[in-house]
DNA sequence: ATATCAAATAAGAATCATTCTCAAATAAAA
DNA sequence: TTTTATTTGAGAATGATTCTTATTTGATAT
């Protein structure tokens, strides 16, 4: 049903690599160095093909474009610095998030979602992060 | 600083008398009824006035499209039922949130959306309920 | 009431992200 | 290797949002 192919490859792996939820352009740019010349659309449609496969998940962040992780992290939430825009996995969750529902309500899932400055910012040297687009959270905060 | 036009009037009266947060498209189709061929780009430049002047605030639904609502509900979050789509609002808040995020990180504020089932989908008449697109979680729930 | 000036308007152009189209290239199957 | 279905890249099309510009309107001071 579905091919492997190169660029298909190269952008499962780019997801991998990367510590942190990236957005489709994020990803072709990183691919680019495996796979030169490789069209956003691609992207877009390998994105697709994994969602559906359950390959990766999307990031939905509010106020920022979308983004994807794979899918084997488990249950987290995120974190975007209202800086340089990028998001970060966090760890931890928190109780009691049930009861802000009505007791007839179900509820099925949530999500969180922590805004602010990140350490990299807040120190001031947000800009010569801006490159950089495989940080993850630890090894930013360790 | 901020003139009060007619078209702003009315674009505020749709949002207050609207139970549930709305889109900006929602907002011009309403607001279309009393004050005719409102532009797009109006309703969007009255939406950046209001939230600078905090008059309402947008609601940043994961998976959906930016909607907004009166700043005068004071601090809450949302509950999206999976099967009529519908906002609800609710009441309260949890704490320890900042603690997600490592210390060196700034939180300024965050974001709580439940996914799930609401009482009316969940008694099996979901379906009546579609075409009512003002009720809120008050109403529905008292 | 009128003149003045700043702010807001409508319409459409511009922008940005995403999806679509299609001919050419490539992977899997025969 | 030949065949067939899928994927690719490039650019066009779409949809949401923002910008531009000439014009209109609201507030303020006559």
């Amino acid at each position: 049903m579905s091919y492997s192919t190169r660029q298909r490859e190269v952008i499962l792996n780019v997801l991998r690599q990367a510590g942190r939820p990236l957005t489709p352009q994020d990803i072709r740019q990183q691919a680019s160095q495996d796979s030169a010349g490789i069209g956003l659309a691609t992207v877009y449609r390998a994105l697709k093909t994994f969602i559906a496969e359950e390959v990766i998940v999307p990031v939905e962040i509010p106020g920022a474009s979308p983004c994807y992780e794979p899918a084997d992290r488990g249950h987290h939430h995120h974190f975007i610095c209202q800086q340089c825009q990028r998001v970060f996995d966090l760890t931890g969750c928190v109780h009691g998030l049930e009861a802000l529902a009505p007791q007839d309500f179900c509820v099925q899932r949530h999500e969180i979602v922590l805004y602010g400055v990140c350490a990299c910012c807040t120190e001031g040297r947000g800009s010569e992060v801006e490159a950089s687009t495989d940080q993850d959270l630890h090894s930013l905060h360790k």
